[in-house]
DNA sequence: CATCTGTGTCCAATATACCGTACATGTGAT
DNA sequence: ATCACATGTACGGTATATTGGACACAGATG
């Protein structure tokens, strides 16, 4: 990532990367681990993990849980978290935008950002739907993966793009290949319509919908989407769009915007 | 702070628990600053400063916000804490206990804990009162001047708590003293009785209570706690000491519990 | 003009953080 | 008993992270 920058072999890793490193596996996890599956499962020194561990565990930054040694995000990660939530003060605005969405389209609704150099559901509203069509809230997901995506990396240059992108996210779950230029090409589109729409290339059954939520520097600093079965989708597209952009403007102003001025 | 274990003077300090010194000053401030005055402010060398907050800001750790180069606490740690909270899920039945303590009692109610060696407010809400009473959610504060804090370090034996807690806040805002053994007598109390309630020492005219809430190992892991003014307070002493106490019991299993099991 | 403060960059010295390796333990399989 | 494996601890060598100080610049002040 961010912190995979694996030059080449046989350098000695920053406490600092390895530590979030940790930290962000821990989140993809989403369990407590002990410290020596934690080493084998980053590729990093048992020694190096058991050190920074210990450094962690002193700081609150971990936290003993699950027994048997094992560690997960600690409280006073969920403080710092606070304290940002509380700074660049979403979080309100955007649960009632989803609400709007939920009760007008009745569709599974989220609001979406980038998480370095991957994609992240952070808030969701599920649909009224019988069957439950969604990612989880806080996994990362390539960015090529996503309409999303589409939006999220639209300032970008094409180079830029490529370069931020790590190769193997171009590869799809079912192992075909989506071709980076192809990507690109949509990403252009996505920016001058403002939207982006197709069958999700992650399932068969979905259509999604993405419109993008501008912060102050004018680029898409988050998306609102729509996931819906693709015939409702089809069908109600012109409805679903009007729905998300009536939305999206409402939050316009929000992110990135301190709440004490 | 916490992450302060000056053993002595003239230590190189080890970049991780730098890095969470500057993270924890930001959340203190509340707001973006400059390296060159995070620096200064937290008394640490200037060219260490400006490598780790480059070092954090391509991590996501931290952002750059309020122009000038100014940094702040970045998008990463709050994904890294709705992990945690996501995890630890207590938020959804807090919000529940406090919605019920405020109906019930018109007052502020807050769910505070320990961070690190302070206390911080989680969450609350305003009471009904025309006046705010309240000191602001996600301030660390030292322990000896809450009601919660006797609570929240009984499972402490007496020389343990005077370890845990930094000297310099047994000094009160006014600047008077708190003898530290009659700190020990009050948490002692507090412990035997299930509860805590004085006239606050931080100011003069509001009165607390305080009760634990019980982790799965048995001690308080958080206190519920209500501030009201002095007479309301200690006319409805038994009443607001009733509600407490059901709405602690409600959480009881919630803390320290995974959602999915 | 000179001077001072606030800001950010660059650099070399050395204290030490990272890591490989060995050791100690427990558990389960053969 | 012997092996294999998972887990945690201990320790020394060396690559390097941390740090003080030099440098550059801009704005304010006198």
């Amino acid at each position: 990532m961010d912190a995979v920058q694996d030059e080449a072999a046989g350098k000695r890793a920053r406490g600092l990367d390895r530590a979030f490193e940790i930290l962000d596996f821990l989140r993809q996890k989403r369990q407590a681990l002990k410290p020596n599956e934690i080493a084998a499962q980053i590729g990093a020194p048992r020694s190096s993990v058991y050190e920074l561990v210990n450094l962690l565990l002193q700081n609150g930054i971990l936290e003993f849980t699950g027994g048997e040694g094992r560690v997960y995000l600690g409280r006073k990660l969920y403080f710092l978290g606070a304290a940002y939530e509380n700074h660049f003060d979403f979080t309100r605005e955007c649960e009632a935008a989803l609400e709007q969405l939920a009760n007008e389209t009745r569709e599974t609704a989220q609001f979406c950002m980038l998480d370095g150099n991957r994609y992240t559901v952070v808030r969701m509203r599920e649909g009224a739907r019988p069957f439950r069509i969604s990612t989880d809230v806080g996994q990362s997901v390539p960015i090529p993966w996503t309409a999303s995506g589409r939006l999220l990396v639209a300032h970008l240059s094409d180079q830029e793009i490529l370069n931020f992108i790590p190769a193997q996210d171009f590869r799809l779950p079912n192992g075909d290949w989506l071709d980076p230029q192809n990507f690109i090409v949509e990403v252009r589109q996505a920016e001058r319509e403002g939207l982006f729409t197709f069958n999700s290339i992650v399932d068969s059954f979905t259509h999604c919908f993405a419109v993008p939520v501008r912060g102050e520097e004018g680029y898409a600093a988050a998306t609102l989407c729509l996931v819906t079965p693709r015939d409702d989708g089809i069908a109600n597209r012109d409805h679903y769009l009007h729905c998300l952009k009536k939305a999206a403007a409402g939050l316009e102003h929000a992110p990135a915007r301190s709440k004490r001025g």
